[in-house]
DNA sequence: AGGCGGTACTG
DNA sequence: CAGTAC
DNA sequence: GCCT
């Protein structure tokens, strides 16, 4: 116990030397996050709470690895400070997470309405609070005076020190918000640190339940989700495009950022007002925000008008051929070609490889959504097939299906199997792929694993349900070895924003995470840094479970791990 | 000034 | 190896 | 382009 109390102390201490302000009383006006490693019992009580619904979505409950991770966070990335990644409590993981629609598209079957309520009690000022918070606890070490320590013992209120005693401790704290938010009144708190950053409070409406009223009434938003700056948004993902279907790295990771932005964009529940505002988000530079405000005075961005030349439009066009990157669309454009008409013809002298070829016919069909009743239609026709083969083995549905999605761009197929009764699912990929074109579900291949006989191997094609007219649909078969399934469903469901997340919290924990399996250990040269001088020690990988709880995400649905 | 994921398949 | 896809 |  005593441990505990000292633990808690030097935590306290760490907190203020950040920038961070503990503060004695839960108080929903003042307090922004609330840091806890204790149990849900404990944790009321200190909080003087009867259940986790009394915390106001907006205040995230997270683990004392989130300061640790804040604090720590070394290159760039912001999304280290994700909360979620550090709920304390798996109820509360949506807290203080910046999504309007993160429950937008879960499980929707026809008799289950979107849940108004959920859609919009994440939203809101979530993510002012979060970021925030982020620069609070890392910028704010020039703040010279911090609080007493005794001072903290003392204004800690008892109860919540005895929590501490029996579960590890649990503590508030409340940073000082700058004055980002142009509308948001500034105001001095009670620290006196007369040169510290303009603070400001965040205006929380602290007892309404939160839902929807109190935070999209500005916007007469009765229909869900319009976003306030759609049009900003709009012209963003254009001027990605542009950059996305340029070659060069710069464009690259131009188009990089700017997709950054149109995310948080999305989730940003108010009009932009000024440049400031514009800036103040993370991940919107000086470059961004005065696009935006561009944007929001004139209503269109020039950069994209003297941007988006015949080269650049044909590239896009050319792009949405399968196999067809930025490099062989500009070499395309180089010989003259400017129709799909001009490439199937083969204009110029330009040569399609067989994937290409495959892509250009199906052009319009690859580049569509499938409904997600027929996604699944397709794959039941494919699991007893395969199950024939080998009713051992264990094939499931991966990818945007998985997450319960409404329609899904493909189909991913994970298989394996398990292995205690000596066998393994090795070569059964190249059987299942000749039944399957035998069926006339499968059409056309892709890319062909290199050896069909590995545990692990992929496979991309197209496929359709076996009747008149029906679309092709991109279908891909992934097997790995039974011992790696658990990653592989983590790699495969995605989505991509939330396995970078993971893999990068994993990184920051000392781990690395890939679709094998969470690893420790793995030593990169660092000149080159797809190269590993050490490969690391298999910590675990046979079930997400164990996977999550080892970094310390709190478990999570495939329908729940929704960022992008 | 350097990072922004890491891996597999094609030709 | 570069290019592409995920 | 943005962030550290």
């Amino acid at each position: 116990m005593r441990h505990a109390t000292e633990r808690t102390r030097s935590r306290m201490d760490i907190i203020v030397r950040h920038g961070g302000n503990l503060i004695p009383k839960f108080d929903v006006s003042v307090v922004t996050h609330i840091v806890t490693d204790a149990q849900k019992g404990p944790t009321l009580r200190a909080l003087g709470l009867r259940n986790l619904d009394k915390i106001p979505d907006h205040i995230p409950t997270v683990k004392w690895s989130w300061i640790v991770s804040c604090i720590g966070a070394t290159q760039g990335d912001a999304r280290l400070n994700e909360v979620w990644l550090y709920a304390a409590f798996s109820e509360r993981i949506d807290a203080g997470i910046p999504k309007f629609n993160s429950t937008l598209s879960r499980n929707r079957t026809k008799d289950n309405v979107p849940d108004v309520v959920n859609i919009s009690h994440i939203s809101q000022f979530t993510q002012d609070g979060n970021h925030l918070q982020e620069r609070n606890l890392i910028d704010m070490d020039d703040i010279s005076e911090f609080p007493d320590p005794d001072n903290l013992q003392r204004s800690l209120p008892r109860a919540l020190l005895d929590v501490t005693k029996t579960h590890d401790p649990l503590e508030q704290f409340y940073a000082k918000a700058k004055a980002e938010l142009e509308n948001g009144s500034p105001y001095h708190s009670d620290s006196e640190c007369g040169s510290g950053p303009d603070l400001s409070r965040i205006e929380f409406h602290a007892d309404m339940p939160l839902a929807k009223k109190g935070w999209t009434c500005d916007k007469r938003a009765d229909k869900i989700d319009v976003c306030p700056n759609q049009d900003v948004i709009d012209k963003l993902q254009e001027l990605m495009e542009i950059h996305k279907s340029r070659l060069g790295e710069e464009d690259r990771w131009r188009a990089f950022s700017y997709n950054k932005c149109i995310r948080i964009l999305k989730s940003y529940p108010r009009r932009i007002q000024s440049l400031n505002e514009a800036r103040s988000l993370a991940g919107v530079g000086e470059k961004t925000a005065s696009k935006i405000i561009e944007i929001i005075e004139t209503g269109q961005l020039r950069r994209i008008d003297y941007e988006n030349t015949d080269d650049i439009k044909v590239g896009r066009l050319f792009q949405g051929i399968y196999g067809v990157g930025q490099s062989i669309a500009y070499q395309w454009y180089a010989s003259g070609c400017r129709t799909l008409d001009d490439v199937l013809s083969g204009k110029g002298g330009v040569k399609l490889n067989p994937a290409q070829e495959i892509g250009l016919k199906f052009y319009s069909d690859i580049n569509s959504r499938m409904p997600r009743d027929e996604a699944k239609a397709i794959f039941d026709l494919i699991k007893p097939i395969a199950l024939q083969l080998d009713p051992g083995l264990f094939v499931e549905i991966m990818g945007s299906f998985r997450r319960g999605k409404a329609d899904c761009g493909d189909i991913d197929i994970l298989i394996t199997r398990p292995t205690d009764d000596g066998k393994t699912h090795a070569g059964i990929l190249s059987r299942l792929l000749r039944e399957l074109h035998a069926a006339e579900i499968l059409t056309e291949d892709l890319a062909l694993p290199e050896n069909p006989y590995d545990l692990e191997c992929i496979y991309r094609g197209l496929c359709h349900l076996p009747k008149e007219g029906s679309s092709r649909r991109r279908i891909d078969f992934l097997t790995v070895p039974w011992q790696s399934r658990g990653a592989a469903l983590i790699y495969y469901t995605g989505d991509d924003i939330f396995n970078r997340a993971m893999r990068m919290k994993a990184r920051v924990m000392g781990y690395a995470l890939n679709q094998r399996g969470l690893f420790a250990g793995v030593v990169r040269d660092p000149h080159d840094r797809s190269k590993k001088l050490n490969p690391g020690q298999l910590i675990a990988s046979e079930t997400e479970e164990e996977i999550f709880r080892i970094l310390e995400v709190p478990w999570q649905e495939p329908h729940q791990r929704i960022r992008g």
